[in-house]
DNA sequence: CGTCGCGTTGAATCGCGTCAACTTCGGTGG
DNA sequence: CCACCGAAGTTGACGCGATTCAACGCGACG
């Protein structure tokens, strides 16, 4: 029995589809949207190349997107916290174009795309929200790759730690200190650095005491100066 | 007298907003859409943090994307060519986040974001093309994002030239030989090289017979190699 | 003719990746 | 509950690729 669960009580609808939808619409939205089961770890959600019948929303959770190389290898391209939505590489032409999959146990709103169209037509919150939540997605993106290209491996580090505090603070939680759902090895991929070189930027962090790392939690003591790293 | 062009006989409407539409909605758009006049090298049509009235799309010539880092250096995010739409960032909060320059004599059509916001209720065409276009530019961010972390120089370099030249190809132009309206400066900024390394690339792949490159103008005389190195 | 932006080339440096050894964590089964 | 084993994380030594610094060539333009 999940029947309890709906945007109309969901935490994260300002970060979501609901921002912009006054309590009458969010009903409207909710009507469409399905309670997913919960995943496991390493659950795959998303199947690239499959047809893309839905998009995503995060309720509870983390998860990571990826592509494969040539070699077969994983090519990180997110990290996704409850409130993000997922899928949108589906819009495209019709079938997924990336993997995602579930860091640790998580709660999926599944929002099938074409009642999302239809409803977008009624709703001009929706469509707005919808283009704005892409745009600044795409924003991000652009953004975080002038940073990768142009910036240190400690930089790097450290923005990422910046941005994740954040995101964490946006949903309520504490920017302070967090648990880090993906391994070093994700972070590295994402980073574009070795698994060994994030190992060492943490301890040299940690030393220069801007924060703790102890495993997979972290807890920031100088949020002003990693942010000053950061640039 | 610019009262010839119009969407209707626009020769880069399969990439642009028009793709879903019947001739009938296509001059729909077309009646909201202006032409501006003519930008020169160097001239801004967007500048960061000015209030977002319009989107635009390039009718011909070529531009920059970028952000100003802390210490007010260009961080480019983007080249754009004819068929592509900009200003999507300024859809976030209704403010601009970056700045768009011209990179030689370039047409641009311009696009009133609420009269687009309006039309988009009557033409899901429109709707949909609008998220297509913004999802596919996700990804193609999210997807280079990955290449950059996840590769040398020369494969970055090699990937750069194969998408540029397919992206001419895309537009009915040779995708065998092109002219390069951004400086090599550019071309490191945005792969995140320096541009010695640019230009001892460039050396290099000339000397390896994949390319011949004469100040602006590039021809590439071994695609299929190239695309080998790009991986 | 001189200047300035752009591009090329060489030499020296260094940041980060790679390889390797070791430790710790976390899950699974007896 | 503990023993075990593979996955994840840490640390050190070493090498290489890309940056940095510097000098120089070239074409555009006043």
């Amino acid at each position: 029995m999940t029947s309890h669960i709906h945007c109309q009580n969901c935490s994260m609808a300002p970060l979501c589809l609901p921002y912009l939808l006054n309590p009458e619409q969010i009903e409207q939205l909710d009507s469409i949207i399905q309670r997913h089961r919960p995943l496991q770890k390493r659950d795959l959600v998303i199947h690239s190349d499959d047809p893309a019948k839905f998009l995503y929303a995060v309720r509870s959770g983390s998860l990571k997107s990826y592509t494969l190389d040539s070699q077969g290898g994983e090519q990180i391209i997110d990290f996704h916290l409850p409130g993000d939505l997922i899928g949108f590489d589906g819009l495209i032409d019709g079938n997924y174009r990336s993997y995602t999959q579930a860091l640790e146990t998580t709660m999926l709103c599944e929002i099938p795309i074409q009642s999302l169209d239809q409803l977008s037509t009624e709703l001009p919150g929706l469509r707005r929200q919808l283009l704005r939540v892409v745009s600044s997605e795409l924003y991000s993106s652009k953004t975080l790759l002038g940073n990768l290209n142009h910036h240190s491996a400690q930089q790097r580090l450290a923005q990422f730690f910046v941005t994740l505090s954040s995101r964490f603070q946006q949903r309520g939680l504490s920017s302070r200190e967090f648990r880090l759902s993906m391994t070093r090895a994700d972070i590295g991929n994402y980073l574009g650095l070795s698994v060994e070189t994030i190992s060492r930027l943490l301890t040299q962090l940690q030393r220069d005491g801007l924060l703790q790392v102890q495993n997979k939690l972290v807890a920031i003591h100088a949020p002003e100066r990693l942010r000053a790293l950061a640039v």
